[in-house]
RNA sequence: GGAGAGAUGGCCGAGUCGGCUGAAGGCGCUCGCCUGCUAAGCGAGUGUAGGUCGUAGAGAUCUACCGAGGGUUCGAAUCCCUCUCUCUCCGCCA
């Protein structure tokens, strides 16, 4: 969230943003709502002092054996009034805290201003779309023609939106998470965390899920519990309330765990093949840096999540994300969109966000400047790298062959026990 | 699931029958002194959040915070209740 006083001290630029944002929230309310819990404040700390003072004069007497029954009785009435006055503050001080729990960040000056997704800036393309002799088909009809995944039975045992996976389709999708998490570690600098799937509602509150995105997630019943949307949410908590030292940072992480969206108001959107899924794989990589260096945090995190597709082959362009695009608590996101010939279109695959000190304001992590005593909150960051099932998407697309198998991308066979090509699911890797 | 023990500052660890304990003592850290260097030693300092005054990122002052929330009381780290987490034992289980 953003900084009181700073929402005080700011609040034209902040109705600029919610404007720029399409975001309608009223901030009426608030400046009249701060005014207010600093009146009780002072009125409230000015009777604690009293009550303060007067305590300690009421002990002394009593040990100078002295009457205090007057005393005692006039703070009988004081304390009263303290707790009615803490109670109206407690009810400010919740109104207050609602609405800036639903303020989105500042975007970055860097930012687009725009609609929607077609405003979205090209920043970069990489590669060239692959060329095809023959027609080439959508994932979803390369894959069950392979027979290695099956639509009809997931929707069978669980329902529609989910996906199994058979034969050589489940060993590359675990093939692509090693794959992924070995660039990531040996190359980029990142240390692996293996994070509970399932978290609590502080965690998903510290990094912005919670309390506007409610609908979005899945709660499991009976407790407090929730399955996780992205790892995002437990490996950037792995920090919260606390506070590192300079010298610990930066810290990169990344984690594979499975996603799980609710994607309540996707009705009727990519409803056929891998694409928009209620469960889905996903290597996230997550930073919590220095304020100063968050900006080339952001490039070098970009590039790391670039480095996957580059490595497959993969044709890609680089969107950034316009004010109208942008999440709820980004400050910037660049957008990795891959290229699907089956489609005819980009697909994102990876989205790397800065959100600066808006969520670690939210989940409390801080740092200690080296020799001070003063606190910082730091600045996270953290990109997909990539999307598990949209990686297996653009292989199938990208790699297809006129008689239906698909070429595996030459980086990735030595987690396929070295196979060149699915030829069909049950595929024995003998070799 | 049953029985018991515990949760105090960056860390360890005191806190008596509720009343100068924001919190002893130690470690760590910062600054200074001292010593050829290092270590040791000596001295001073060292939490967070918010309010007010003030400076405009010098400071002064007040309030709150001893796992979280509530209660009793003139007054709670200290008493009571609820919850969370940790540890030990039993049961169950991968």
């Amino acid at each position: 969230m953003l900084d009181l006083k700073f929402v005080r001290d700011h609040i034209e630029p902040v109705r600029r943003m919610l404007h720029d944002r399409q975001v309608d929230l009223d901030l009426e309310s608030f400046l009249g709502l701060d005014e207010e819990r600093r009146q009780i404040l002072r009125e409230v700390e000015e009777l604690k002092r009293r009550r303060n003072l007067a305590s300690d004069g009421i002990a002394q007497m009593k040990q100078a054996r002295h009457d205090a029954t007057s005393q005692i009785e006039e703070m009988r009435e004081v304390s009263q009034r303290i707790k009615n006055l803490d109670q109206q503050l407690a009810a400010v001080q919740e109104k207050l805290d609602e609405i800036l729990l639903l303020i989105p960040n500042m975007p970055h000056p860097s930012v687009a201003v725009g609609k929607d997704e077609h405003d979205n800036p090209v920043v970069k393309v990489w590669g060239q779309p692959p060329e095809f002799d023959f027609q080439p088909k959508p994932h979803w009809d390369v894959a069950e023609s392979l027979g290695i995944i099956d639509f009809e039975r997931a929707a069978r045992m669980t329902g529609a939106r989910f996906a199994l996976y058979w034969g050589v389709g489940a060993a590359l999708e675990r093939a692509l998470i090693s794959f992924m998490l070995d660039l990531h570690t040996r190359l980029h600098g990142y240390l692996e965390v293996l994070p509970p799937f399932i978290v609590n509602a502080a965690s998903l509150t510290g990094t912005g899920q919670l309390p506007k995105f409610k609908q979005d997630l899945f709660k499991l019943e009976n407790s407090d519990y929730y399955l996780i949307p992205t790892a995002e949410v437990p490996v950037t908590n792995i920090h919260r309330n606390e506070v590192l030292e300079e010298d610990d940072l930066p810290r990169y992480y990344a984690a594979y765990t499975p996603c799980f969206r609710s994607e309540a108001g996707s009705y009727g959107k990519d409803t056929r093949g891998l694409i928009r899924q209620h469960q889905f794989n996903k290597v996230e990589m997550v930073k919590l840096v220095h304020p100063e260096t968050s900006y080339d945090e952001l490039e070098s995190l970009l590039a790391n999540a670039e480095a996957v597709l580059q490595e497959l082959g993969l044709h890609y362009r680089v969107v950034s994300l316009c004010t109208g695009d942008l999440g709820f608590s980004a400050a910037k996101t660049y957008d990795i969109e891959v290229w699907l010939p089956g489609q005819q279109t980009y697909r994102e695959i990876s989205s790397c966000s800065n959100f600066e000190d808006f969520q670690a304001r939210r989940a409390n992590i801080r740092y200690r400047r080296k020799g001070q005593t003063k606190t910082d909150f730091v600045h996270t960051l953290n990109g997909s790298g990539l999307a598990v099932g949209r990686t297996l998407v653009a292989i199938l697309e990208n790699c297809q062959q006129r008689d239906g198998s698909v070429i595996i991308p030459t980086a990735l066979r030595p987690y396929v026990r070295n196979i060149d090509k699915i030829t069909d699911r049950d595929q024995v890797f003998s070799n």
